[in-house]
DNA sequence: GTCTATAGGTTGATAGAC
DNA sequence: GTCTATCAACCTATAGAC
C-alpha cells in the first residue's frame, strides 16, 4: 500500500492542470510532474486519462451534493431562509474549489465524453436537490399553488444562476463580498 | 474571390465538429472534411486553429447581443415584461444555435485559450446588457431603491439562470414548451 | 507500487503544384 | 484560392526493470 493516498494526489493534480488548459489541453506527462510521480503510476493507479477525469467529476458532483445536503439540514427549521442558505453554501463551495468549479462549468453540457452518463447522473441528482429547495421554500410562504409546479427546470435555473454569478465573482470582478453576491443572485427567490 | 464564403463554411463546420467532441477534440483535417473544402484551404483562410473559434466565439456573442438589443427595442413601451421578452429572445436564440451555444457554455468561463480577452469582452457586453433590462424592470415597478443596486454579477446571474434553464431544457428535457421553461426560469424576475 | 523507455498513432502546420 | 503531400512534434498507452 503506499504511504500516502496516491489516488489522491493523482486527481487533485489533475484538476489543477486541467483548469489551466483544459481537460484535452491537459497531457499525462503534465498530470504525472504536477501530482510528483512518474506518468507509469497514472496508469496502475487508473485504467485510463479518462478514468482519472470520471473520478474527478464524481468527487466535484459528490461534493456540491453534500455541501447543499447540510446546509438545508442546519436551515431546517427555517424554510424562508434555506435558498439564501444553501446558495450560500453553495458559494463557498465553488470557492473553495475554485479550480474544479472552472472544469465542471466547462464540462456540464458536454454530452461526448466517455463518462457522460456518470456525469449525467451526479448532475440530475444536483439539480433535483435545488429543486427541493425551490419547493420547501414555496411551501413556506404558500405560494399560490401546490409545489409540484415548480420542476427541475427551475433547479437547473436556480443552480445556472449561482454558478453564472459566482465564476463571473471569482474570475472577473473579485472585489465583493460574498453577501454582495448573494443579494445580487437571490433577487426574486 | 470564392464563389461562396468559404470563410463562413469553415466556421459553421467547425462549431458543428467542436460541439461533438469540444474545440481541442476538433481536428483540422475533420472541420475541413465537415466544410467541404482541403486542409489548406483553412490555413489559407485563418492563420492558426485558434483564429478559427476566436470568430466562432465572436460570432456567438455577437449574435446574442443583438438578440437581446432586438427584444429590449421591441418591448420598449412595456418594461414590466421586459425581463420575459429578453428571455424568450435568449431562449430562441440558444435553441436555433444550440451546437453554438453549447460550445460557448464550455467555452466562457476559460481564460486560457489565445482568444480569452476577446471573448471576455463580448461576454462583458452581454451580461452588462443583462443587468441594464433588469435595471430597467426595477425602475418600472418602482424598486425600493435605486436601480445602481443592480450590479454585473446580477446580470451574470440572470443570464447563468437562463442558460443553465434552456440547456438543461433543449439537451436533457425537450418535452416542454418555451413558455414552460420561461416560467420555470421567471419565476422571482 | 513506482519507475524508465519506447512503441504506435494523431495532430497542427507548411511547401509547392495547379 | 484551393488543392495534395509531407513533416516534425506531441500524446496515450504499454512493457519490463526494480
Amino acid at each position: 500500500m503506499a504511504r500516502v493516498n496516491t489516488k489522491q494526489l493523482i486527481t487533485e493534480a489533475a484538476v489543477r492542470v486541467a483548469a489551466q488548459q483544459g481537460i484535452s489541453g491537459a497531457s499525462m506527462d503534465q498530470i504525472a510532474e504536477a501530482a510528483g510521480v512518474a506518468k507509469g503510476s497514472l496508469y496502475y493507479n487508473f485504467s485510463s486519462k479518462d478514468a482519472i477525469f470520471e473520478q474527478v467529476m464524481r468527487d466535484g458532483f459528490e461534493r456540491l451534493g453534500a455541501a447543499v445536503d447540510e446546509a438545508r439540514s442546519q436551515a431546517a427549521g427555517d424554510p424562508a431562509r434555506l435558498p439564501r442558505a444553501v446558495a450560500a453554501a453553495t458559494l463557498e463551495t465553488l470557492r473553495g474549489n475554485l479550480d474544479l468549479a472552472k472544469l465542471m462549468a466547462s464540462e456540464i453540457f458536454r454530452t461526448d465524453r466517455a463518462w457522460a452518463g456518470a456525469m449525467e447522473l451526479a448532475r440530475s441528482s444536483v439539480v433535483v436537490r435545488y429543486r427541493d429547495v425551490l419547493r420547501e421554500a414555496e411551501a413556506a410562504r404558500g405560494g399560490p399553488r401546490a409545489s409540484e409546479e415548480i420542476t427541475e427546470t427551475a433547479g437547473a435555473a436556480f443552480f445556472g444562476a449561482l454558478a453564472g454569478a459566482c465564476l463571473d465573482w471569482l474570475l472577473f470582478r473579485r472585489d465583493q463580498s460574498v453577501d454582495q453576491v448573494l443579494d445580487q443572485v437571490l433577487r426574486g427567490y
